[in-house]
DNA sequence: TTGTACGCGTTATCAC
DNA sequence: GTGATAACGCGTACAA
């Protein structure tokens, strides 16, 4: 393995000098540069960041701690996140937590050894006291969801505003039973999305009518076996709201178990505006986020701390779109 | 930042004593390794990797390439590479290269400078030369996709007998007008699928007709655009074989469009097993791989480069297996 | 069983 | 503009 003291040698200068030229620092002259890019050349040197790391204290790695990386929604999250690291000559890390406290924890050991300079949480499972002494510790920005209570910058969308919004869509349409499939889970995200569900019935008189509030897991599966049940209420429903679109989807499939279909008969409308929603048939109404800003939101705020320019925790907000497609408004081909 | 030296001087021990209770190395007495951890407690050390990594030359890091983290294909292989290395001590880097080769070339500059010990590729972009430079020099394996030619070992299925057997499915269910939904790319699944169709027709008699090849590029849209093209064909396909699940979807898209039915009017068979395929509807016909096995296999193969155990390049297939499902034989609900 | 001392590869400080 | 050298934190001969 050749080092930076091979270079030197071959070059005729000293390693400090051949360290120089490397990171393009102070005042080495052109010829004395030409000598060193030569000799690298000549030896095909690659700079063993080992030693640099260790020097500089810093591993120049970003951890990214999500649940599942399959989960569609992810993908241009994260993407943003890795085009401002990369930017900022970071890598990162991209590390499934299966939703496992536990296993979150194993990849923290990460930022605790020194081999990641900061953290960014798309769905904590820490308890807020954890998250908050991480947060203390080491840069750290939650990213899409959050635990509430934590000091711990993060970026996320208006939640219970896009649940209103998404179940007012159905009520214009004129609908009246509006199921909900909700998951049973401490995420804000969902308790203010069905906050946003309640508010919207409220505020157009519709009496709220627990039987219509059903839990799943964010699975197909489990939006499938939701749909079946408000369809079976007595009184049933005719339009269903879905705080993923995965979910959506598994209901829309449920309607058509029953030889009904979507939207004539039952409305339905997802979350998350992740690529099946428009592969899906018929393709779904849903809520979109700005993935991809988020991303870069989330990236940019670690960036501040880990430079430390910036200490209290920051809280932004970014806009939230409703999107309509075949599945409320459109015309179904299964029709 | 506390270090290995304030742990030492708490401890009443020299650091050289430290570091061998940190690696549970040779005779430390009960007394002293007592002391030492008291005082790790105490001071809440943690190990600096960046240390250790430099003095251990390596940097107990694999890189995972993979065209995109989003592909549900892949999720599953991931989890068999991230099993084995984590029971190893090794953490995984996912990085996407979105296909493209200058971006895989960035990342292998960790391989380059000692940031990571190996690497596994799901999907090279690299030519064959550029690979085999790679696999001389560094602890390499392909996985599911691999280069023709490139002397770097890796795990696949047979992607040839799998095209057979999808085809000969469709085949013994009376078909004969069977399209195909390829891609024009080099890999060398593609190449085998397709070889594997054409054999299936000869051997049945079948005449092969060009016309019934199309090429998408593994996206859901040109699923749908390929199974157009057949569907408009003078004489028209009764089915359709895709070389990926995705495609497939599509192309069941593509024909509800034209107010045809899966399997009545056109049977579909896709490739992968992707978890969207018991989830569409009709649920999709595929081969399945043994996903989680393959990154399994292609982790432990590049353990035993890492440990220079084996040098000589090795070729493991594994077996793949037919899933019939509803869109070849199945009772659809639109019909 | 334990301690001393060196070196891993690099960068940064201080001379000149 | 350049060189000598001391760190960074750790592991391991070698000595005791």
């Amino acid at each position: 393995m050749t080092n930076i003291q091979d270079v030197a040698k071959v070059a005729g200068v000293s390693v400090a000098t051949v360290s120089r030229v490397l990171n393009n620092s102070s005042s080495v002259s052109a010829k004395t540069r030409e000598n060193v890019l030569k000799a690298i050349k000549e030896l095909n040197y690659q700079p063993n960041l080992l030693g640099r790391n260790l020097r500089r204290m810093e591993a120049r790695m970003i951890l990214v701690l999500l649940p599942n990386i399959s989960n569609p929604f992810y993908s241009r999250v994260v993407k943003g996140i890795e085009d401002v690291a990369r930017k900022n000559d970071y890598f990162i890390m991209l590390c499934n937590t299966d939703s496992d406290a536990s296993q979150e924890k194993l990849y923290l050991k990460l930022l605790k050894n020194r081999l990641s300079d900061g953290v960014i949480f798309l769905a904590p499972e820490l308890k807020k006291e954890e998250l908050s002494e991480i947060g203390i510790n080491y840069p750290t920005v939650q990213c899409c969801e959050y635990k509430e209570g934590a000091r711990v910058s993060h970026v996320t969308i208006d939640n219970y505003a896009a649940g209103y919004n998404a179940v007012k869509h159905l009520i214009d349409l004129g609908h009246k039973r509006i199921g909900l499939i909700s998951c049973r889970n401490n995420f804000v995200s969902t308790k203010q999305r069905e906050a946003g569900y309640r508010k919207a019935l409220e505020d157009s008189g519709i009496d709220f009518d627990s039987r219509l509030i059903t839990y799943g897991d964010y699975s197909f599966m489990s939006g499938m076996r939701c749909a079946r049940q408000l369809l079976d209420l007595e009184g049933g429903v005719t339009a269903i709201f879905a705080i993923s679109d995965v979910m959506a989807i598994g209901a829309m499939r449920a309607v058509k178990e029953k030889n009904m279909s979507v939207p004539k008969d039952i409305a339905v409308v997802g979350f998350d505006n992740i690529s099946f929603a428009s592969m899906s048939d018929p393709m779904l109404t849903t809520i979109s986020q700005p993935k991809y800003e988020i991303g870069c939101t989330a990236m940019n705020l670690l960036l501040e701390q880990i430079k430390g320019s910036i200490k209290e925790s920051r809280h932004i907000v970014l806009e939230h779109e409703l999107i309509v497609r075949e599945s409320t408004v459109g015309h179904s081909m299964n029709n």
